[in-house]
RNA sequence: GCGAAAGUGGCGGAAUUGGCAGACGCGCCAGACUUAGGAUCUGGUCCCGCAAGGGGUGGGGGUUCGAGUCCCCCCUUUCGCACCA
């Protein structure tokens, strides 16, 4: 008779498993809804993060079942790579077997959650058939010039003693490793052109019902700015120095150059120069402060004269180029013209030096002659749009205008042209790792860059390999793999020793549950067509600009190399928010995780979940406490006590519950709360997700029926009534806690899981109240409630709220100036 | 610094469209049952007040018959961006 959670919950996976009842069938009648929820690093153990989000997305797949919907529910697993590794260093053994037995201890935990996936679709990225076609695609782009190879200046986490992607790089400091400093390595690395789609990415965010925060995040890596290149030669010198702006309106303030010390032109410059060593030194000095430019926030803006002069070739005037610390290589030319007058860095920058600043734009309707004083000996820069003074045939126009004719001016003259840069740069792909996809490419002395042939793919890791951990690519000790012949020429060859970043793995993987298996393809296409795009992906906010960014560039590169016909492979996008404890994430490093599985062996897993819902709205923090986690535990034990106890008198019934009544009193109120918890529960799961109002009106529902137990008892609410009720709360409770759900179903006399069940639709009729308590206030005080028949007018409401005695007290003296009636809601009566 | 979101009891939170502020749960108080209670059940629980009544959604102003909700100013917190020319 006690709640049992641990046999129920033991009993009705077992069943669920046996009866293959998440099994994504092919009914073609049926419409089809794609459920997805983040993939995990198989770390060894889920953690309460986990729990949330997959949670969220296993009672919306519920729900949907229910509905009717024919639902693909897969979940996989993430590549592992680094914490593999470093627990094969330290052990001595091989990666796999962490990988591989972490997977299945994950798996496990989920199993024991009793989370709806379809495990026949299961996906492990970390497996010689997916390393095959991530080969694959990489050699589809580098065909297509999508995938190159380049000498650079990269990202290094010392801790992961690998390179990163500049997404991975969070506040100078690795993604993984929050407090370790990113160093910069010049090394050669392979890339993927995710610059190539710059431009789609930012227009195809319009079709992505994304949360704002995601879009804004996305759009701002992207960083598009549109502005123009213009050249000022260098005066003496044959060489010009080409800038980047975009508000090229500004140009007669231009008061000087200012150059990034990597910029090339300045190696001229000190050859060219008549003090060498002198300038050398200080370009030495302002790459030494740009260097710490990157990682320090409000650095001092410093510089040097180079001592040459270039000509603006919009006014031919000469102006001094210095090199600043503040101007970055990486990004539009390396060069900046400095217009003090309008821009905040060139402002502070130019003072310091004591530059000449010269007013250029003027304020829109403002008066020429103060307003130019005024600016030239204003602390800051003005640097809005305006309107045009001392800017030759320009002066007068509109900031707007100026743009355009001076942009088509410098084209015409052949100095300057339009141009867009983007912040986005391209994904560095190159891992110096082991564990990981081995990048398919052999270099022949002959032949230059060879990609494998597709017939030799997948190329797959040597099992007898050193793991030393000390950053230099794990595959380079194995002369066996590395040493190889040339598919083109024959001749002597060496294979590439980097693997793949791990996100490589998770930009598709969305696409290979559709069809796990397929061996002739890396998906099958007319199954991605009948699932896709993704209709709901559920997952942390953390991945806002990694993985939901490659993501979106590798469908847009299997659209283009004719894979799939959609550009965008998730339509909705919902961000859980992240558990809390002690107000701080939790993580083992600060010792303030709470474990599932301990919780599950105490509470059991219908527990578990559903307080992950109840405690806070699912896109806010949840803050763990284990006395809220009782709450929930009180409550299924107060449910299955209920329905249990009364289960044995109702499985015998078999009268419906009838159309119309003609019901009690008591068996209307139980009617009417039914429904209403029916029509909260439906029509929050189709759009809003509070699902935490939701378990609240079903503890209401259960708090109803508890307070009729005497009216059960005396029969004045009959069996079939009750019967009814119950029925509802245990199917609205199905998506929530779904074990205690099937196993109440059945002691309610009825076969099988709940998931086989038709969602039940409320009738409108019987939520609707028939009489209305009517709130009655007084001059916006609220001085009386008044009880109504759900059917009177607004007149009657008005009648009976005036002739209400407390409502005539506050009346006496004063003049009724009106009354306002809210339909159904309340009634404000006006006095004077 | 710029941008966005948020701020409601002792706590998590509710109030979906401008209409009863505090649903539901936790905690707390009182009681019942009990050898016992960290089990269960019943009642109470925004603040001041014996009551009548008054006050109350970060602070200040405004719009409105009516504001947690809309507008303006300020404060605080969180998140994002941060020399992107």
């Amino acid at each position: 008779m006690d709640y049992n959670p641990q046999e129920i919950e033991a009993k009705w996976q077992e069943r669920w498993a046996r009866e293959r009842l998440f099994e994504t069938d092919a009914d073609p009648a049926r419409p089809r809804y794609y459920v997805l929820e983040m993939l995990p690093y198989p770390s060894g153990d889920i953690h309460m993060g986990h729990v949330r989000n997959y949670s969220i997305g296993d009672a919306l797949a519920r729900y949907l079942r229910m509905k009717g919907y024919n639902v693909l529910h897969p979940m996989g697993w993430d590549a592992f790579g680094l914490p593999a590794e470093n627990a094969a260093i330290k052990s001595g053994r091989h990666p796999s077997e962490f990988t591989f037995s972490h997977i299945d201890r994950m798996r496990g935990q989920l199993q024991r959650l009793g989370f709806s996936y379809d495990w026949r679709r299961e996906v492990a990225t970390c497996v010689p058939e997916y390393y095959r076609w991530n080969q694959w695609f990489f050699i589809k782009m580098f065909e297509r010039g999508l995938a190159y190879r380049k000498y650079s200046r990269v990202n290094w986490c010392p801790k992961c003693e690998t390179v990163l992607a500049n997404e991975q790089v969070v506040d100078g400091c690795c993604w993984r490793h929050e407090d370790t400093r990113v160093e910069e390595r010049e090394l050669e690395q392979w890339f993927l052109k995710t610059t190539a789609y710059a431009e789609q990415l930012l227009d195809d965010m319009k079709m992505l019902r994304w949360p704002e925060r995601v879009l804004t995040m996305q759009r701002n890596w992207i960083g598009k700015s549109t502005g123009a290149e213009v050249d000022f030669k260098v005066d003496g010198l044959g060489e010009s120095i080409r800038i980047f702006t975009t508000r090229i309106d500004t140009i007669f303030g231009c008061t000087a150059l200012f150059l990034a010390a990597e910029h090339p032109v300045v190696q001229k410059l000190m050859a060219a120069s008549k003090r060498p060593e002198e300038l050398a030194r200080e370009v030495e000095r302002i790459a030494a402060s740009s260097v710490q430019a990157r990682v320090e926030v409000n650095l001092k803006k410093e510089g040097a004269p180079t001592g040459f002069t270039a000509r603006n070739p919009f006014n031919g005037e000469s102006v001094p180029v210095w090199i600043a610390n503040f101007v970055l290589t990486g990004y539009g030319t390396g060069a900046v013209m400095a217009v003090p007058a309008h821009d905040q860095r060139d402002f502070e920058f130019c003072t310091a030096y004591g530059l000449p600043i010269r007013t250029v734009i003027l304020p829109a309707g403002a008066g020429a002659g103060p307003a130019s004083g005024a600016a030239s000996s204003a602390p800051t820069a003005f640097t809005e749009y305006g309107v045009l003074e001392n800017s030759g045939a320009y002066s007068g126009l509109g900031s707007e205008d100026a743009i355009e004719r001076m942009t088509g001016d410098a084209e015409k003259a052949g100095f300057g042209q339009r141009k867009v840069h983007f912040r986005l740069k391209d994904w560095g792909v190159s891992r110096q790792r082991y564990w990981g996809t081995p990048i398919p490419m052999i270099y022949c002395g002959q032949c230059g860059i060879v990609p494998v042939p597709e017939a030799d793919l997948p190329v797959v890791l040597p099992r007898n390999v050193k793991l030393t951990g000390e950053g230099r690519a794990a595959l380079a000790t194995v002369p066996e793999f590395v040493e190889v012949k040339c598919p083109k020429c024959g001749g002597a060859g060496r294979r590439e020793t980097d693997t793949m970043d791990t996100f490589v793995d998770s930009s598709w993987y969305m696409y290979r549950y559709t069809d796990p298996k397929i061996s002739t393809a890396p998906i099958n296409r007319e199954i991605v067509k009948q699932w896709f795009p993704v209709d709901q992906y559920i997952g942390g906010i953390e991945h806002a600009i990694l993985h939901l960014i490659y993501m979106r560039f590798w469908t847009k590169v299997m659209r283009d190399i004719g894979l799939v016909e959609f550009p965008e492979p998730v339509t909705r996008l919902f961000n859980q928010g992240m558990v809390i404890k002690d107000g701080a994430k939790m993580s083992k490093s600060k010792g303030n995780v709470v474990d599932p599985v301990a919780m599950c062996a105490r509470y059991g897993a219908d527990t578990v979940r559903l307080y992950m819902l109840f405690a806070a709205p699912p896109e806010k923090d949840l803050e763990w406490s284990d006395r809220g986690i009782e709450g929930a535990w009180r409550f299924l034990n107060r449910v299955y006590r209920m329905a249990s106890g009364h289960a044995d008198r109702l499985r015998a019934v078999s009268e419906p519950v009838g159309e119309a009544g003609p019901w009690s009193a008591e068996e209307r109120r139980l009617l009417r709360k039914s429904h209403q918890t029916l029509r909260h529960v439906s029509e929050d799961m189709e759009e809003r997700w509070h699902f935490n109002t939701d378990v609240a009106v079903i503890m209401e529902l259960a708090n109803e029926i508890a307070d009729l137990e005497p009216a059960i008892e005396s029969g004045a609410v009959r069996p079939a009534v009750l019967r009814s009720a119950l029925e509802v709360l245990v199917l609205l409770l199905a998506p929530f806690a779904p074990h205690i759900a099937d196993e109440l179903w059945g002691a309610l006399g009825h076969e099988g899981s709940t998931q086989r069940v038709a969602w039940p639709a409320f009738d409108p009729e019987l939520a609707a109240e028939e009489e209305l308590e009517i709130p009655v206030q007084v001059n916006g005080k609220l001085r009386a409630r008044i009880r109504v028949p759900a059917t009177a007018t607004d007149d009657e409401i008005r009648i009976l709220a005036l002739d209400e005695s407390k409502v005539r007290e506050h009346l006496e003296g004063r003049q009724l100036v009106k009354a306002i009636i809210v339909p159904k809601k309340l009634v404000n009566v006006v006095v004077r």
